[in-house]
DNA sequence: AATGAATGAGCATTCATTCAT
DNA sequence: TATGAATGAATGCTCATTCAT
């Protein structure tokens, strides 16, 4: 599907994307028909099919929009900041603001975690975040920040606490993102010890 | 749907629910027919509609009772631990133990939690497990051996982690549980820091 | 496509197949709806997927059933004739009859073979036709009974005289076939000329 | 659909039409989308209702269009030409060289005389032919020139041989035309005996 | 308890045709 | 003349559920 889109095009290509995730996110993809979502928009079946070829080449595009945009914000959170322990600090904080923002998008992250069909697309850019995460634990690591554990394990650690807490207070109570983002840096960095790592108190970010 | 039901009808439900978790499990629920599941064991279609009213009520039965069953797992491994952190490490333990021994019944849960129509029946399950790890946090805390955090915060972030390498590393990667299990609850109890609680390090079970 | 099928199932089936049959030779393949057919049927729609897996499906299995069933009375008409001239009348004379008794069939060869899709069923067949006729050609050339040219063009030939007379006398006009394969016969055997061949004249059958 | 066409707009008609004339013929009618055939020509599809009214009226005008060249072709080829016998030959020559110098047409007209929609745009045409072969044939009989048999029936028997000679030598197999010609025209003046006509073998033209 | 058969609403997708620019 | 966009009826096919036996 590599149409020649006028802004107009372009703007209804977005609307039909956004409207989509809304829906794929409330009700599932499975059981959002795309009549639901061009009726939504107002408009006839057929314009679904001038922008995608598919059902599955949408949810395809808005996985891959999605993730780039995520990925955007953490490296722009992160950047410029020199200590690696903050560093994954600032990733935490960014990445829950983001689904916090983003709250479909991020259902749509995990429901498609869980289906064969989208998973290949979002395999990869889950390898990509550990790897980051890993490269900041090495450093500090080398640094004598943090203890000398497994980088992979703690790593895969980290994105669970962070994805769960958003899930449990940012989705699905509504918190406030940055009470949240404290909480999950908190429980990072120190664990039921409640120990800071071996640098000044600084890391807490905010 | 009450049935008296002989041994042998015993049997032939156990085997629906068994076949059709397998392949909810690795297609998804919506992409699983009755009819693969019935064909899977060579039955009629009617024999479904004898042990089930519907889909969605096999898939019900199927949760509760896989539910029920780590419930009891859990438990019986905290039974008689008087420490409250141990108790916490060994419910890690038990929890990945058990995961990692019904791999497609843990896809189900994860995909059962973002689906509105399954949503409910875990819900009320993850409440109270979130319960339990409170309780267990709050009496750590005035036994003076974790720091004191907002105990629910922390029992999420415990889940979070061992939901999450659970899936990177026993689910996706097949590796040994028992090893997953020691990095998930160095993890939960020291973070980054790597410290340990205040009290001996025998907490480390296993 | 491979179920069990009961007496009633097997004539569910043929019922379908015959409808099928009669508006895909009345309105074409594409033009004629599965709704239509099963509509024709007073049945619902499921019913067809039950007993085809795809409406190419369906008409392959009639070109198949259809095939066979004329090869059936070639072969039943030319059993025990040992004059191979007469062999190729005989077969004339029992393509005709059987085109005539199964118009609707006859209809669809034709546009069968014109249809990427179904030339393939179709064109194996055709040539197993024309092998047949080769092998009493040759043998009539042996015999001195014919002129010695390509036997495979003749073959041909003579193909294309009988469904070319079938199409406009029987189809179109519905004239009396037994008539229709006189004059088919007597073409192939003497061209314009309207020599017969160089033995007696009983090869003008009936 | 009469529009004063420029210069410009007459090559654009064109362009469609022989455009829509290989695609028809290679997938079908049906099978082939009006996107399709402005897709491949790089033009909206506008542009194709500027100079068609509907896809069923190009189809219309491709096969009035093509049925008068082969026409054209035919009388050209037959024209002072005095005996009538060399006139039908000349008549199956020109016709063979016609089909195998326009194959998508020859498949066209062969799909279209299967087709409802089609067939009376062609029919007028096939009785035409007919009944020019049909004057031949009278005026050879008068002669003394062959043997006397129902006209129309010999007509559409010489038809038939040329057709299915063209479709199997030179369509399938892509055969020199002018062999297939002479089998062709031998086959109708002499059957399988062999015999030619009366008067002198000149009658194989070529 | 079990089977083969049937139902029919629902779905993704196609496509001839029209329209605004 | 030409384009991108839009329409919406129609199509092949699926599937949870029911029924007769």
């Amino acid at each position: 599907m590599d149409r020649r889109l006028t802004a107009r095009g372009q703007q209804r290509r977005r609307q039909l994307m956004d409207e989509a995730a809304r829906r794929f996110a409330a009700n599932g993809y499975d059981q959002t028909s795309v009549a639901e979502i061009v009726d939504g928009l107002g408009v006839g079946k057929g314009v679904f099919y001038w922008y995608f070829a598919s059902k599955d080449e949408l949810m395809g595009d808005i996985l891959r929009d999605a993730q780039l945009d995520l990925r955007r914000a953490q490296n722009a959170a992160i950047r410029d900041e020199p200590d690696p322990v903050r560093r994954i600090a600032l990733g935490i904080r960014a990445s829950i603001a983001w689904l916090s923002a983003h709250r479909e998008l991020f259902t749509l992250f995990e429901s498609a975690a869980l289906d064969e069909r989208f998973r290949p697309i979002l395999r990869n850019n889950q390898d990509v975040a550990v790897a980051d995460v890993v490269r900041h634990l090495e450093e500090a690591v080398r640094a004598g920040l943090i203890a000398d554990a497994d980088p992979i394990v703690v790593a895969h650690a980290i994105l669970g606490v962070t994805n769960q807490l958003a899930r449990a207070f940012v989705l699905t109570r509504g918190d406030d993102w940055e009470a949240v983002a404290e909480g999950a840096i908190a429980f990072c960095l120190g664990g039921l010890a409640g120990a800071t790592p071996a640098h000044d108190r600084r890391v807490l970010v905010g």
